[in-house]
DNA sequence: GTCTATACTCTGATAGAC
DNA sequence: GTCTATCAGAGTATAGAC
């Protein structure tokens, strides 16, 4: 799913496009939306409402009527990502039956949603804005990810692919690290790559072997 | 090292210290090191030169006869760091016999360094100044560390541990990645953590067992 | 919900005296 | 190398009319 579709409907929308000639939608999803944009050219932390409200043909005391301050707008967003994330892997594995097979679906979801969606992505993983700390709202679909990885070695697991180790801190810490790796280095090195050109991501099948491979039963402790 | 130690000495200076009654040091360490102090309070985005003159007890036009822009504060920032983090990684490898060790050895190095320094990885590794391109002097060290890098795994393929496959660029991509991806966890969601007793450094060891497991030669290709 | 007007603070950077 | 003075501009946020 695209920015633009996470956000709201607005593919296909020509940036300049005046306010008032422009079909009604959502003034709350269009400062979202077009603060990511702002973050994509300035930076994550370089969101400025000033330029948001320039881009959108209003002024910039308007937009405190939808949000208190800057970092609401960060909150939102953060929350907004978060959930996206979350469904982009949920929906992926929906409906696998279980195993290494989901687990790696998962895998490869996680990292293609993180590429397709690099400034949420920075604002997730990075924390790159100096005084913002995400809400305990926010935070919250960071937990049913968790959640839902550990559910997914839970069954690898009980089918006798894994290693019960891997249930430990341990686990989450490796599939959470292996994920982050290599999409940090990807989106820091080289920005514009796409999943399967990437010089990083190219080789996420081989992270996730080596994942395996460590926690593979029958394997040394 | 510490921060201040890599910049220049000023371990167990007070920050209010005024800059007339102390010893004559070089402007230019202490330009750097000030600056690195406020990043580590305001985010890495958030370096202010004003800042840095207050705090040096000057103004803010003195700043310029030492760095001709803020970027090239950053520029010298990051050349100083991807020095000493390649550094830290060459002296801890020093003298060892080649193998799997010495390349353990090299990896945990790393990650040290990394939590030991966070502003300068930040600067180095995720790359958070909108505008900030390093330049080609300042990014020459990461070659080295490649370098070395590539040849540490060399020798445990010529000595029969790992197998063929890491030489290639999935190898570098992976081994890197690891680190990056361990860093970057700990760094975002438990930054105050040290090595040992970081939610994610402290799994750094079945990090590196994930690598040999997986390039073990004699496994599974 | 939008505007005008405003208050306030901060920034990077330059010119030129000493 | 330091200063004063200054430019030229950015930003967040609020008050209050409409």
């Amino acid at each position: 799913m695209s920015v633009a579709g996470i956000v709201a409907g607005r593919a296909g929308e020509t940036p300049r496009e005046g306010r008032r000639g422009r079909r009604r939608r959502d003034t709350l999803a269009e400062i979202l939306a077009i603060s990511l944009d702002v973050m994509g050219e300035e930076g994550v932390g370089g969101l400025s409402l000033a330029e948001v409200a320039r881009r959108m043909g209003i002024k910039p005391p308007s937009l405190y009527k939808h949000f208190a301050s800057k970092d609401a707008v960060y909150d939102a967003l953060f929350a907004l990502g978060a959930r996206a994330h979350h469904d982009a892997v949920a929906a992926a594995v929906e409906g696998m039956a279980p195993g290494l097979e989901r687990l790696e679906t998962g895998f490869e979801a996680s990292i293609d949603w993180c590429i397709g969606n690099p400034v949420l992505t920075q604002l997730l993983f990075w924390r790159p804005v100096p005084g913002f700390v995400p809400s305990a709202e926010a935070y919250a679909p960071t937990a049913e990810s968790i959640a839902l990885l550990h559910e997914g070695l839970e069954e690898c697991v009980a089918a006798g692919a894994l290693r019960e180790q891997v249930l430990g801190e341990e686990g989450i810490a490796l599939f959470t690290s292996f994920v982050s790796g290599i999409v940090t280095q990807q989106l820091a090195n080289e920005p514009g790559a796409g999943l399967a050109s990437g010089r990083f991501t190219r080789h996420r099948k081989a992270a996730f072997a080596s994942f395996v491979a460590h926690y593979a039963a029958g394997s040394a402790p």
